[in-house]
DNA sequence: AGGTGTTTGAAATGTACGTTTGAATATCCG
DNA sequence: CGGATATTCAAACGTACATTTCAAACACCT
């Protein structure tokens, strides 16, 4: 069955892990290497480079993923009226869950590593990603603000990012977060559950009113 | 003046900045000491480890907000009636910014420290604050209650994790994200104005109504 | 001033890293 | 089959790291 399994595919399968739990800096190729069962020289082969083989695990999620987003964004797009927000939010649901088609546990590894990607210190993640999908992240912009009228684009730039990371850190600690909660709350806790617990959040964060005061009541200030 | 500064506070102010800007695991101790202008020798000598040192650098900032905090939440406590989230949200605000007190931009080193903490590896870090202030953030948990009588415990849970995952991804992004927006927005970002726009999209999160339906409409499985 | 304990300094230790090399092996195709 | 190409392998390279060592410099005190 599995008998022979491509090298390339082998260092992928285990670098995702890796780089999901421990990070991309703090994991080395000589653990990639040894999980996968292949030689260590053999990265360096296949990939380039280890900052190669960071974008190349992202990369068969990201292609995945974003082909069914665009769909999806460009299909909301088409509707005259400007569509409800917790909609605009769903629409992610079902692209994310496919990726546990690319590999088992797709999803929450997928997650995982973006999250990485925006916390290490790895410039080059974050320019791979706009560059080559800002187009399809764009139309997410565009939509939210459809449905968001009333919010400035500069709020609803930072409520988005503040977005992303309830996302990420929720991902990248879910094994932690999901043992307490079977635990204290004896609930089973699957990625997909966790998903739908988060909508209702950030839909509610992003459409949260905005604050009439720009200025805080009180300053408080070190020095002068 | 500052003709003489004590080595040890050379060595603290000269890792902050570093770890908060590049990670505990990607900052050397060389690159401290070079900043610090003291020999590699003094961190080892003066706080035992790498390790020990990162533990010092947070502790500073720690034992003086975990005291402001503790009496913020133990006068509320003592108000008979609940009080409002945002009131209780509020509460950070203060304590977080007189830590400009205690270093030049202490709040915002603090933060995005605290963030490196939840996302480096650095589970002694996790253990190390729980450890010394998980009394006190258990009387905010319990304001949080009190405030959203209506929300299950086992939801509560969750969006103060996502509330967690929120400020600490967006702090350790931080520079990144200032950029962009002085650039996209040319509005001038401080550390204040990010705590005072996170915090209506926390409250709204955290108070978000609770999903009636405990199943999503549609699974979707790899496998089976 | 002189002796004691604390702090600094330059150098070395051992380990781990990403990458490169060149020979050995496997795979492919006429 | 046989020669060319693609892949694997063990070993080494150069670099960087945290930590240790021990002698020199310093500070303090009677």
């Amino acid at each position: 069955m599995v008998a022979k399994q491509n090298t390339q595919q082998k260092i992928l399968d285990a670098a995702q892990s890796l780089f999901a739990e421990t990070g991309f800096n703090d994991t080395s190729l000589r653990q990639i290497t040894s999980v996968a069962e292949v030689n260590l020289a053999a990265v360096n082969y296949h990939f380039g480079s280890k900052k190669e083989l960071i974008q190349a695990v992202l990369q068969r999620y990201l292609r995945v993923l974003m082909a069914r987003l665009d769909q999806e964004f460009s299909r909301l797009l088409a509707v005259q009226q400007p569509n409800n927000l917790t909609q605009v939010l769903a629409v992610f649901v079902k692209p994310l869950l496919e990726l546990n088609s690319v590999h088992n546990n797709g999803t929450r590894i997928f997650l995982q590593l973006l999250g990485r990607g925006y916390t290490d210190v790895q410039g080059h993640l974050r320019w791979f990603i706009n560059h080559n999908y800002g187009r399809v992240l764009d139309k997410f912009v565009l939509l939210v603000q459809q449905s968001c009228p009333q919010l400035p684009a500069s709020e609803l730039f930072w409520r988005l990012h503040f977005s992303l990371g309830t996302v990420v850190f929720t991902m990248a600690s879910n094994e932690a977060l999901a043992e307490i909660a079977e635990a204290d709350f004896s609930e089973e806790v699957d990625i997909e559950g966790v998903i739908q617990r988060l909508l209702p959040y950030l839909a509610a964060g992003i459409a949260a009113p905005v604050s009439t005061r720009s200025q805080p009541q009180q300053q408080l200030r070190s020095g002068t």
